[in-house]
DNA sequence: CTAGGGTTAG
């Protein structure tokens, strides 16, 4: 191919001069358009121009099938390039196809914003297929050719092939742009690819492009590196809303939530204006932290907003981990656009906050709507039976999952069944069922299964999960301090001996249980047998008295829960100072009257403190919600929410 | 003609 035809066939405009004007050669211009109108083919492409500009794709498609039965090329390939949008905006796939069979006979394949255009189309309806055939038929490709692959492969979850095309494109001398950095990074998942693409875009000088930055940081965060992600997004402030988020995103998504509130509070401050999507990360991050006054903040910003589902389900979600039932309904009513997780979300809330049985409720509801259940949904269905001890609504639930909802059940839906037999004390038909399991079980099943163990004082069945869970996971630190509190509880104390001696020998410790609470713009933690609080002289003066006056009412310290072999005054006197009733005094304290106090957990509250707090809400009529890593108390009237099934 | 950020469970 010489320079020139080379010019032709890669240069749209010029090679719109190659196409045959059917206007006689000696046209003197005197009746320029008295010859347009009288040349039928001139009049046709004409009418092409139009049609394919404006409409309607089927009048487009019969010029388009004039065209190819009088043997012609057509205008201008720009003609070409509108129609393929309509094309697209009509969701017309097999016009697409016949746009290319004329592309391709009429040789127009080689002009790249043509091919790029089909290629992109094909990707558009999903034709993944047909994208790879056009794209191994082109006779040129460019950036563009190729990034447009690339995408579409990340987009059906083909991020080898991706990686793949991305090293293809470059060894046919091609380079990427920011427009392949911003796609290829979404295909990085382990922190090493992440860094080579990194290196590569630094290398290509692309490493400062707003849209590379955005998808950088979200890949180091993905990938587990935040500071990274987070030194990415430091290099350059850009007035970029996106590379904002992305970082926000970041944090709140990996539970730093401090951090994600810190630089929302920051963007703020810098003046920009958040959108939907920040709105979206900040709620989470309050989830996160359990941070009910500053996601009522974040709700208000909201109200400026035209209502967004994703953010709808967002605040429904930070309403129900902050244990604020009354609020997310509200919200969940008012929302009248709901998709699965909205209602997924709304049948979870309830079923941890103990509202098991109206959790269901929403299910019939959800259904009678019309809305199709996922596998989250069943999820939360089946641990609202369990925790509410429904033996026989969760075996049909797991039963009828596949036939009505068709929905495979998967490691998660046998483990709430493993826990739903196991905590109703029926540990053999638990056993049987993990052995009947189609899979392999795994630590979390175990797990489930040892907490059963607790709960019931199965010790050699505890025993034997411990030492399943320990195959899989050597040295998890929980299991060996359940499976000790468990021999302690059994009074085996030579067994406690040994599983300490190991614990020891092993280097695991014991994670330290901490309670934490706000008053006013400030969070105070609290520390089983840690005195250091500013106010400790008055907690424990209150502490006195809530137990003088529950004790009245028949409340006897429980020290099954104390893992040392100590004597029975001592063991009182550990449990005393547990970090929850430190908290529930020092709430009673600082106590606004009709508020309830909330008090958060890192590890789940053991039955004594259970015990306590159901009697101080009585004796002091008050509300106390506790929140534990899976689950909320709410203790009113001296009940709690979890029907002391936990 | 090709690109980036947000929601549900365990």
């Amino acid at each position: 191919m010489n320079r020139l035809s080379r010019h032709f066939t890669t240069n749209p405009s010029s090679r719109a001069l190659l196409l045959p004007r059917i206007l006689p050669n000696h046209s003197s211009g005197l009746f320029p358009n008295k010859i347009l109108t009288l040349n039928p083919n001139q009049s046709l492409i004409q009418s092409f121009t139009r049609l394919s500009l404006h409409g309607p794709l089927s009048d487009a498609m019969a010029a388009l099938e004039t065209i190819d039965s009088r043997c012609l090329h057509a205008a201008d390939p720009i003609d070409y390039l509108h129609l393929i949008k309509l094309c697209l905006s009509a969701g017309a796939a097999d016009a697409g196809r016949r746009i290319h069979r004329h592309l391709t006979s009429a040789g127009y394949l080689p002009v790249l914003f043509l091919s790029n255009s089909l290629l992109g189309m094909y990707v558009r309806f999903g034709l993944i297929d047909d994208a790879r055939q056009l794209f191994g038929n082109l006779p040129h490709r460019n950036v563009v050719s190729w990034t447009t692959m690339i995408s579409a492969f990340i987009d059906i979850e083909l991020g080898r092939e991706a990686l793949e095309f991305f090293v293809w494109m470059q060894r046919d001398g091609i380079r990427p742009n920011m427009f392949t950095f911003s796609s290829i990074l979404r295909a990085c998942d382990t922190l090493r690819d992440v860094w080579a693409m990194h290196c590569c875009a630094i290398k290509h000088g692309l490493d400062s492009d707003d849209f590379v930055r955005s998808s950088l940081i979200d890949a180091y965060f993905r990938c587990g590196d935040w500071e990274s992600g987070h030194l990415v997004f430091n290099e350059i402030i850009t007035g970029d809303l996106v590379v904002w988020n992305s970082v926000i995103g970041g944090f709140a998504q990996t539970g730093h939530g401090h951090e994600a509130l810190k630089l929302f509070r920051q963007m703020k401050r810098a003046g920009f204006l958040a959108k939907q999507a920040t709105l979206t990360s900040a709620l989470r991050a309050c989830t996160g932290m359990v941070f009910l006054e500053m996601g009522q903040q974040v709700h208000v910003h909201l109200l400026k907003y035209k209502p967004d589902l994703i953010l709808n389900n967002a605040l429904l979600d930070m309403y129900c981990k902050c244990g604020s039932l009354e609020q997310a309904e509200v919200n969940f009513e008012r929302m009248h656009e709901k998709d699965v997780i909205s209602w997924s979300t709304m049948i979870s809330g309830l079923a941890q906050n103990g509202r098991s049985l109206e959790a269901l409720r929403i299910f019939d509801l959800m259904k009678a709507e019309g809305a199709k259940p996922n596998y989250i949904t069943m999820v939360g269905i089946l641990f609202a039976c369990s925790h509410a001890g429904l033996v026989e609504d969760g075996w049909y639930y797991f039963r009828s999952m596949n036939q009505l909802f068709d929905i495979e059940p998967g490691s998660e839906h046998y483990g709430c069944m493993v826990d739903l037999l196991g905590r109703a004390g029926k540990l053999a038909e638990a056993v049987k069922f993990i052995h009947e399991m189609e899979f392999k079980p795994d630590a979390i099943i175990w797990r489930t299964l040892l907490g059963a163990c607790r709960v019931h004082k199965n010790v050699s069945l505890a025993a034997f999960a411990a030492q399943e869970i320990l195959k899989l996971e050597p040295g998890d630190e929980g299991t060996c301090i359940l499976l000790s509190n468990i021999y302690a509880d059994a009074k085996q104390w030579s067994d406690v001996e040994q599983m300490r001696k190991m614990m020891r020998d092993r280097g695991i410790r014991k994670e330290p249980g901490r309670s934490w609470m706000d008053v006013g713009k400030e969070t105070h933690v609290f520390i089983a047998g840690d005195f250091s609080h500013a106010q400790m002289e008055g907690i424990g003066r209150e502490l006195e008295r809530l137990i003088s006056r529950i004790s009245n009412m028949g409340y006897v310290p429980d020290t099954e829960f104390v893992l040392h072999d100590l004597g029975r005054e001592q063991k009182e006197e550990s449990i005393r100072y547990h970090g929850e009733k430190m908290a529930v005094a020092f709430g009673m304290m600082n106590s606004t009257s009709g508020k309830p106090i909330r008090i958060m957990k890192n590890l789940r509250i053991c039955g004594d403190c259970h015990a306590f707090a159901k009697l101080v809400s009585r004796t002091e009529g008050k509300v106390i919600v506790i929140r534990d890593p899976v689950r909320f108390h709410h203790f009113q009237d001296g009940a709690c929410s979890c029907g002391d099934y936990w």
